[in-house]
DNA sequence: CGTACGCTTATTTTT
DNA sequence: TAAGCGTACG
């Protein structure tokens, strides 16, 4: 193994002899690279077992891109090793050891999208107000308190409000449990207290894991960075690499302050930086420099590059947002004409809903484009009820997915049918399919008749293959009859083909060739007697793998995402579109302790993206709700340093705009001397509004105007007010008085 | 039992 | 604007 190609900081951080270390890895600056680089070098140079190291990642994605690269470097058989995400090892250990988590041995993963829907299953069993206990919410109460490692009766309830809170959390619980189903939080938190309360389990694996290494250390919640220190409390050494300034998930619960805190207990002295970035031109670097140097807090880091300062990143400021798509159009063109695929060149924004525009605009060009994100393989309709019937062929006490396709495709059984079923099975402790029996109705009823389907299915199906048993379960279901008479049912019948196919490609990844699905096999892991059958395999894998979002087709296509994203990509020009105040920062950060920072950590990941070319664009107006706002210009555009800025000018199309809509006077220059639009003064009865603007209301007291929108008669203020909230209000009706610039 | 209409609401998201 | 949800109707 040599480590000629690394540089200096790199080639330290993957020779480190002793000790834990934390390795701040700036965006582009090898970091993947230096991972699998290290796990290579400690087992060819170092002589250490490939079974001993521990290496986890937040994504599917990312631990396979591990998995391969490390691969190619050695000539062993790396598939027998531990590298995979969170949930993925958390949930390996607790199939190993579900006796101890006290999980049945047959238990199911939920997605996010089952919880809820177990949650609002729960809620209306209870008859719990869904006005005052939204499902959301309760969702969002019982995955933090997981997350931070609390069971119900850990939570100390402040009020009333939130006793009712932690009472529903322990009703979810005790459900999941009757159901044999984990949500993602849990496989977390499960595998802790396995950890925890099992000395002989907990001293295996510590004895067992002499290296773990973590990516994206910044993004870790207090719950797996517990976690991972229980693991290492046996001696194991912790490489934890990561970049504080790319931290833009606090918002799940993500905390940064692992880092600082890993820092003093762990790698105090074996901090390594990697700054150099081998990826963006100096101008859009040193930009990028400026602007995050505006937090406070940093573990400090300054990024390096010896490609040359390149292009200055160009700011344009258009009339509207459709202008704005225009204008991203031009540029396109002119970078095609200089020789860039469209497939390096991204558009990025803030939130999802501001791809419609550009959307719109590349599609009328006939320019093709490919849209990151929206619904995946295993989170489709069709797909998640073949999963459904699967998972009850499997075991027919799951609740969840008893529900989902008892009645679909619709076979007679009504809201009646179901709520009596309810009745039963809660008056009895027993499942919903337990409860058939016993509910008022014949040996014949529709209710029964899909019992014995599903019984008579399991039987069948067991002794099948994998894929042949998938194909099966959906003809027998009758999905695939029903989606045949469906007008829109073929691209659903596809997708249940694609889902057999998916099960054929599994069985041929993990050796499952002619083994019967329901078939125990012997132990894959040996050492902790992991053994799940090739089904509950498969299963798992479609919880743990929600699959691609449908590539569109095109090869050469523009990509549009938004800038959470983008993280971890590059492209050759990236147009990082609707900089403007309220939109990014989002209004919304404002009011979040640390949102303001958080925000500009995305502005900083987003610039970071860009290699050769950055534009940063904003609409001074833009269609938000169904109605029109004017927009100031982003503060992050003013914190990139005018040396490496060049303004886009937009004079004449500008002037129209204020000839034509005329709503307001042009006045003031930026602060980086540029002619911004400073022009969002609406005049009503005779006041000029401005966004900024303190204001106060007789009834709403003091607030300070968020947005402007409509003219005239239709003038409307977004204004957020110190007591009572955000509210929008009609300016030519609201008495406003003006109490500051 | 399925559809149609009206109301509400509106970052970011992986597992 | 437009999507998602709940109720009312055929």
């Amino acid at each position: 193994m040599t480590l000629e190609q690394l540089n200096a900081p790199q080639r330290q951080a993957v020779a480190l002899e002793e000790g834990h270390a934390l390795i701040l890895a700036g965006a582009g600056s090898g970091k993947t690279k230096v991972l699998t680089t290290r796990i290579a070098w400690l087992i060819s140079n170092q002589s250490v077992s490939p079974l001993s190291i521990l290496a986890v990642t937040f994504t599917n994605k990312a631990a396979k891109e591990m998995q391969s690269r490390v691969a190619a470097m050695l000539p062993i058989d790396t598939r027998g090793m531990w590298i995979g995400t969170f949930h993925g090892l958390c949930h390996r250990m607790l199939r190993a050891h579900s006796r101890d988590a006290q999980l049945p041995q047959t238990f199911q993963i939920l997605d996010s999208t089952d919880q809820l829907a177990l949650i609002k299953r729960l809620l209306k069993a209870n008859s719990i107000d869904q006005e005052k206990y939204p499902a959301r919410d309760i969702q969002r109460f019982i995955s933090s308190c997981k997350e931070q490692g609390q069971r119900p009766d850990a939570v100390a309830p402040e009020d009333p409000y939130s006793r009712r809170l932690v009472e529903i959390y322990a009703l979810y619980e005790a459900q999941c449990q009757r159901e044999g189903v984990v949500d993602f939080a849990e496989l977390l938190l499960r595998a802790l207290e396995l950890l925890q309360r099992h000395e002989a389990v907990r001293s295996h694996y510590q004895q067992r894991f002499r290296h773990i290494l973590v990516d994206e250390f910044q993004d870790t919640n207090s719950l797996q960075y517990q976690w991972l220190k229980l693991l290492a409390a046996g001696g194991a050494r912790l490489f934890a690499v990561g970049d504080d300034d790319q931290s833009i998930y606090a918002f799940r619960g993500a905390n940064v302050g692992n880092m600082t805190d890993f820092e003093h207990h762990y790698a105090a002295g074996n901090v390594i930086r990697l700054e150099q970035n081998y990826r963006s031109h100096g101008h859009i670097l040193d930009a990028a420099n400026a602007l995050i140097a505006q937090n406070t807090g940093r573990l400090g880091k300054n990024l390096w590059t010896d490609a040359g300062q390149g292009e200055p990143v160009r700011v344009a400021q258009l009339p509207s947002d459709h202008a704005e798509a225009q204008w991203v159009l031009d540029e396109i063109r002119a970078l095609r004409d200089e020789g860039l695929d469209h497939q390096q060149m991204a558009i990025l924004y803030r939130s999802n809903a501001q791809s419609r525009v550009l959307e719109h605009a590349l599609f009328t060009a006939g320019i093709a484009y490919r849209v990151y994100g929206g619904l995946r393989f295993f989170e489709r309709q069709e797909i998640k009820h073949a999963l459904a019937y699967l998972r009850i062929v499997h075991r027919i006490d799951e609740d969840s997915s008893f529900l989902r396709v008892v009645n679909f495709p619709a076979r007679g059984i009504g809201a009646r049918s179901i709520e009596a079923l309810n009745d039963q099975a809660s008056r009895n402790q027993t499942s919903l399919a337990q409860a058939v029996a016993h509910v008022a109705g014949k040996a014949g009823s529709a209710l029964a008749q899909f019992v014995m389907l599903i019984q008579k299915t399991s039987q069948e199906v067991f002794v099948l293959p994998l894929s042949e048993a998938v194909d099966h379960v959906i003809e027998v279901s009758g999905l695939r009859t029903y989606y045949r008479t469906q007008r829109d049912g073929s691209e659903r019948i596809e997708n249940l083909d694609e889902l057999v196919n998916a099960a054929k490609v599994f069985e041929l990844e993990q050796d499952l060739a002619g083994l019967p699905c329901g078939q125990r096999p012997i132990a894959s892991d040996p050492e902790s007697g992991e053994s799940m059958t090739p089904l509950e395999a498969f299963l798992s894998h479609a919880a743990l793998e929600s699959g691609d979002t449908q590539a569109q087709a095109g090869q050469d296509a523009i990509q549009l995402m938004t800038i959470h994203a983008a993280k971890g990509l590059e492209f050759d020009a990236v147009f990082l579109t609707g900089l403007e105040d309220g939109l990014f920062p989002h209004e919304n950060s404002l009011y979040e302790l640390g949102g303001l920072q958080e925000e500009r950590r995305l502005m900083y990941v987003a610039m970071t993206r860009a290699r050769k070319r950055l534009y940063l664009s904003l609409a001074q107006s833009r269609m938000l709700h169904g109605q029109t706002r004017y927009c100031l210009p982003s503060r992050f555009v003013d914190e990139v340093p005018e040396q490496h800025v060049k303004h886009l000018s937009q004079r004449a199309a500008v002037d129209d705009w204020l000839g034509a809509a005329a709503p307001a006077r042009a006045s003031g220059r930026s602060a980086s001397g540029t002619q911004l639009s400073g022009n969002n003064g609406l005049v009503v009865g005779g006041q000029t509004f401005r966004v900024g603007q303190g204001v106060r209301h007789p009834r709403f007291g003091e607030g300070t105007i968020l947005g402007l929108s409509g003219l005239g008669l239709d003038a409307q203020a977004q204004i957020h007010f110190l007591d009572v909230g955000t509210k929008t209000l009609a300016l030519g009706v609201a008495k406003l008085e003006i109490i500051a610039a």
